[in-house]
DNA sequence: GTCTATAGATCGATAGAC
DNA sequence: GTCTATCGATCTATAGAC
């Protein structure tokens, strides 16, 4: 041990700078407001992310891929009990994205142009998502093809909620359609069947 | 008549500057971009907007909202058949996306801090979608909460569509989500009640 | 490792020739 | 009405003091 105390580290720096990227946008986050977000100067935000903009995103999108492995995909996958990973994964998300006042970064960086440099990372983590949860509803013997157009369905909800819900600035937006998804999926578990 | 033939007018400037904005979003649609895309240039376009960017931004959602009002809003708030008013909207709605690969510009500049001077627009869109889709449902005889969550349901499937098939850059991944939609839309309508 | 200073490019916007 | 030239501000990125 040498003592010292680090005040700041690259991973410190991480989520604010996904905060800053998400309520600005790729191109609208410049270094101005990612020096202001992170309480670093640009010389210190170089220092740790020498590939500037791109690589500072590149970094923000691999914390947040693992926290949804971590925290979404591997209980989806290995799910014992699937009702309780499908409710759980709805809490998750809902906390996760303020019930729908915080965007998510990475459908909203794949509307632009700009984000094509992350479309392999932006196909995966939606991909991903679907398969686990797909996985998990065909745990709960729901056949395949049906597994498979409920998660598609289900995250592709959870986008829309966010987007509507962004939109008329009201969080019980988010949280009355998030809710409708949740149901229909227990539902089919429950049941077996699409209802 | 003068006799003279107006190569160029601002109307006809818009449609150009809206596929620019939902490309580039509204920080990542530069001037040069804009010029490029109406192939005029800077002082022919603050010819026509004065007020710069923000102007042609707002001219641009004025447009939309044209051409929502006309083709989607008024014939679902004046629908004598709601089953056949719910269908053309989504087939309108499908071409107007085309299929996803085109952003929804209102959904999308809503997600960023920078669209915060167009809350009011952004906000209206959606609200107004909303509600004459639910005037539609009530028209079909369904019960006015179920329609209201029924139509804020449709509209959002239709903004994660979008989302989500950018994402995963499928247009079969749209049609899917949207075909959905509308099956549960006129399953409601013909049964009276939510599936 | 953090800062300030600064380079070089591009930004939004304006002025003025035609 | 369209263009080029240009302004000042801001941008990304780098250099160098500490």
């Amino acid at each position: 041990m040498t003592g010292g105390r680090v005040l700041t580290t690259r991973e410190n720096a991480v989520p604010a700078l996904a905060e800053a990227f998400r309520e600005h946008g790729f191109e609208g986050a410049s270094l101005a407001v990612l020096s202001k977000a992170t309480g670093l100067g640009k010389g210190s935000l170089y220092n740790f992310f020498p590939g500037g903009k791109e690589e500072m995103m590149e970094a923000v999108l691999a914390d947040i891929d693992r926290w949804f492995a971590e925290t979404i995909f591997v209980p989806l996958e290995q799910a014992e009990d699937p009702a309780a990973a499908v409710t759980a994964m709805f809490d998750e998300v809902t906390a996760y994205f303020r019930s729908g006042r915080r965007v998510c970064l990475v459908g909203a960086l794949g509307l632009n142009v700009g984000g094509g440099a992350f479309a392999a990372t932006i196909n995966g983590y939606f991909s991903r998502w679907i398969a686990a949860l797909a996985h998990c509803l065909e745990a709960a013997n729901i056949p395949s093809a049906s597994a498979a157009q409920l998660a598609e369905e289900a995250v592709s909800g959870i986008q829309g909620a966010i987007v509507l819900a962004r939109a008329l600035g009201e969080d019980s937006t988010f949280k009355r359609i998030v809710d409708r998804q949740r149901a229909s999926l227990l539902g089919a578990i429950r049941g077996g069947a699409t209802p």
